[in-house]
DNA sequence: TTGTAAGCGTTATCAA
DNA sequence: TTGATAACGCTTACAA
């Protein structure tokens, strides 16, 4: 049992393997009838094509390759939006979490390349923001797709989000608030994400009329954020709300605040960027902002097989919406 | 140039492409001057074996499948420990995040068997506690390894943690901080892990002459906890310290108690179990158990190869050490 | 200790 | 619209 080969489909179906190959990869020249009997012949045996066997005849190998960086805290988001994609088109997903940077990271994906043979590759931020990557890619000719921003002046195939924008909206929601005093801790310098988000809340300031404070500089891990919360609770005056370039950082603002004694949202509202899911459990609830990351990796993992499997197609940059999530960590500016 | 095939070493090295299909597969009977020559072909080309054709040639895939909880908060750190053990051994890794339940589980886990041609199948919980998954595993003939512990009376393939004698430690060290009225909060009656946690609870009262308290139940997500947490803080006399059976839920108490007016860990301390990433982030840092899920799922992954590899392998159950993590969020009983 | 030859289950080529 | 037949790059008998 259940261990029919395309010769036992073409048997039952009374035709050729030709022709069951052809069905089984909907290609147009077979009568509808045939056709209905090979289905039912597949259906009968539980055929299940040989995937190793299709690899090696095959000029493709149907997997696709997924690099990010370890612990990223939305790896499985983007895991489970690219597993839906694969499904569909019957591709299989090979994971690469990293650790490294800069050579040895491009050293890991020659490898990864050279080694295993997928058909494409993708990647999510900051591997892909890593200098030299995209370089790689395009000398390596696999086929790829990055979560992220295309480099400005090349129409390269991305799915990104429109972080400049929504962290604008976050600045608006503050000023709605009645916050004049909103200080910002930046990201790590490294990751083009942070810098939109950056440029987001200077637009906000600037459109609001208001003056943007200091904004210290951190590595997007908790303990920087803690220590840009604490440099910013000694300024005089306070800032009365500290906008964070994601969530990591917020929690330890967070922290700073309770440690210097100052409540939130009370004295101090504090946001983050990404809603990773700790923002929901922190007490109090992180107002944050919340990128839609199953669907840009669905839609990445379909750009980058549409790209595979049709190798003469235009470049292609997505950009999916975020999502303000307002939750207890913003309230009305202390008077 | 990257597309030398085991032939091109042959030639290259003067020998028969069986000679090298020796050396690649570390087989013993070849001469070491013969070996040396081959490995050096293998260098001087970059070859690199095809593993479409391994597979179809022989008689195992290469593949391992890691079935896991979507959204699990500890899939990073097995997925980790697997791809390392992959490695070593040549092996690749097809995840499944899984989202069923019942029988939608046990059909997730039959297709999966029956299309991807994977080696074996490696769970973690609570999958693995599935009812019925053992049982079709069995039935399915495929070779698994269990994250969690195998069931009474069946020596089966598990690696698992001392869940219930940590459980018990961490009730000594509140004890020892003075408490005496140390409530729990249990987690899904379904998960084995949870119910060992609940015994070391008992365990570790017993022990100390106390008295247990109420344990309310939670399904181990965050509103849980806060439910639990609200309820046993409406007690008479208040505990004065909450174990949970994991960081989700004592989350949930700290958002609880925070709600309450009750600050911790003034006035109440509080214990999870996993040490997730969030544990370190949450105001005051959470007081947990560190189970090496690197380590366990390493360590599944060897077995599983080794029981892939040798057939006729005896059973074999690994336990390995959890280990305290002291944070803030356990302090002296307050009088 | 090494080599020859026959698969493994598909897709691709080319003819019918 | 279909079908022989040759790859694809390895492993596995079986010989030598």
């Amino acid at each position: 049992m259940s261990k029919a080969t395309i010769d036992d489909v073409a048997r039952e179906a009374g035709v050729s393997i030709k022709t069951v190959s052809r069905v089984l990869n909907g290609e147009p020249l077979v009568r509808d009838a045939t056709r209905d009997r090979v289905k039912q012949a597949i259906v009968a045996l539980d055929y299940r094509p040989n995937a190793s066997a299709r690899r090696l005849a095959g000029k493709r190998t149907y997997l696709l390759g997924l690099v990010y960086q370890q612990n990223s805290s939305y790896a499985s988001r983007v895991q489970a939006g690219v597993l839906d994609a694969c499904r569909d088109r019957h591709y299989e997903l090979l994971i690469h979490p990293c650790n490294e940077k800069g050579e040895a990271l491009l050293g890991e994906i020659r490898e990864l390349a050279a080694s295993r043979r997928v058909d494409g590759l993708l990647l999510t931020p900051p591997i892909s923001d890593g200098a030299g990557v995209r370089e790689l890619l395009d000398e390596l000719r696999v086929p790829s797709v990055v979560l992220s921003k295309a480099d400005e002046g090349d129409a390269g195939w991305s799915v990104d989000t429109n972080d400049r924008h929504i962290s604008r909206q976050l600045i608006e929601h503050l000023e709605g608030l009645g916050h004049r005093r909103i200080a910002y801790v930046r990201g790590h310098p490294d990751h083009k994400a942070m810098g939109n988000r950056y440029r987001g809340y200077l637009d906000g300031m600037a459109a609001a009329g208001l003056e943007s404070m200091a904004a210290p500089v951190g590595d997007n891990a908790f303990e920087s954020g803690r220590r840009c919360g604490k440099e910013l609770l000694g300024l005089n005056p306070r800032p009365t709300a500290i906008v964070c370039a994601n969530d990591h950082m917020a929690a330890g603002v967070i922290r700073a605040a309770h440690e210097a004694g100052v409540s939130v949202p009370g004295d101090l509202s504090v946001t983050g960027f990404d809603d990773i899911p700790l923002a929901g459990q922190l007490t109090p609830g992180l107002t944050t902002v919340r990128q839609p990351m199953e669907d840009m990796a669905h839609t990445a993992a379909q750009l980058l097989i549409d790209r595979v499997t049709n190798p003469g197609m235009e470049n292609n940059a997505h950009v999916l919406d975020s999502a303000l999530v307002l939750r207890d960590s913003t309230g009305p500016a202390p008077d």
